[in-house]
DNA sequence: TTTTTATTCAACAAAATTGTTTAATAAAAA
DNA sequence: TTTTTATTAAACAATTTTGTTGAATAAAAA
């Protein structure tokens, strides 16, 4: 524990964040997060002692800030279009800032098989979930299971971003053309997620 | 180079393959893979000199094979709804299988920076991209850049599958529920692809 | 200025991992 | 059975990574 926070704490785990999350190196070490950081190898350890208290705070840290942020825009009280829309936009721009957040979040479980489960809490999810089960009875969106409803949504955010380098070169895209797709997603998943059976698509347009 | 493929070869391929691809061990030791191939570690290196051989071994491989299941699913003369639901189940059956897989590619791609540009063709994707093109025209499906249509579909079926521990937590679900959900999405999926704006979905039903 | 706190430096020990080698043994092929 | 081939065992060197320590500086606070 340091005596005081002189912001050199927060820079390596800001560092080791930027290098995990935004350019997936997922192995960093003690040293490439020295460096990412610009200071001594020593430093890493004098505030964290081992890396592996570093890596769990990092863990820790994310994982409740990614919660609270989708908490918040869940239980916010716009109505549920305006609601969706800020939850595409949060997602996206977290996405984008780090596209390997997750990736390091499930590959963190599979191997050092953290535990998370206290980090989540019970309410916003479920009232959310009732609120997009409510949608679907009054027609806004298609009946489905909800747990469908915002699996597709993150989905369809999530993924294209997280798989970039292979689709790229799957689609034999530049890296300007790939992001200008990413960036037309905003509205199309927008306009996916609110395309009723019934051709019925008369919400706010974003 | 070994004189003769005994098995063994194969065997410690396919043990790294269930590590990394399946259980998500992404810095899977030569130990590790050992132990898992149930030989010793002096095979490895005796069939493949170095982990990192083996590693890309595993990579150009996959990569090869996933392209190739890919290909075949879109170039079949099949009618467009069967070959979508093809191409859902193929992909499916691989990710259930190896989800990890993807993730995998990236990581690597990020950290060792592999070319992956020779083992994908430009046929299938380009000649499947325009019959896509060709059913939107017709109106089985939206109009979009087929891009996207193409991104949706692999980020709904992929997604849920990769981050599933994350989900599983989320949403507060037991594994078997969770696989439940996961099984329901083959026919989701393929529903959600075929919804037109103007509510037109009177394809063969799967 | 003195004292405390933050950071670096250098050196080192301990582990872990990789890769090599040589000999031993087991299995398969000739 | 002899010979080749496959596999293991054991020991080792080289490298990388981790973690510790104590002294040296630098910076900030008192």
């Amino acid at each position: 524990m340091p005596l005081k926070d002189t912001g050199t704490e927060r820079l390596i785990k800001d560092a080791a964040k930027r290098l995990l999350f935004a350019e997936g190196k997922l192995y960093a070490t003690t040293q490439d997060i020295a460096d990412a950081a610009g200071i001594n190898r020593s430093a890493v350890h004098y505030y964290y002692r081992t890396r592996n208290q570093l890596i769990s705070q990092v863990f820790e840290e994310s994982m409740t800030a990614l919660s609270l942020r989708l908490d918040q825009a869940m239980l916010s009280d716009h109505p549920f279009p305006k609601k969706i829309e800020e939850l595409i936009d949060i997602y996206l721009a977290e996405m984008i800032a780090y596209p390997y957040e997750e990736t390091f979040m499930v590959t963190e479980i599979n191997n050092a098989g953290h535990k998370l489960v206290t980090k989540i809490k019970e309410g916003p999810v479920s009232s959310f979930l009732e609120e997009v089960a409510r949608e679907m009875e009054a027609g806004t969106i298609d009946k489905m299971n909800p747990v469908h409803f915002l699996i597709n949504l993150f989905s369809l955010l999530s993924y294209p971003i997280i798989m970039a380098p292979l689709y790229q070169q799957f689609f034999q895209l530049a890296k300007d053309d790939f992001n200008k797709i990413i960036q037309e997603r905003r509205d199309l998943v927008y306009q996916m997620i609110f395309k009723t059976k019934d051709g019925k698509t008369d919400h706010v347009k974003m």
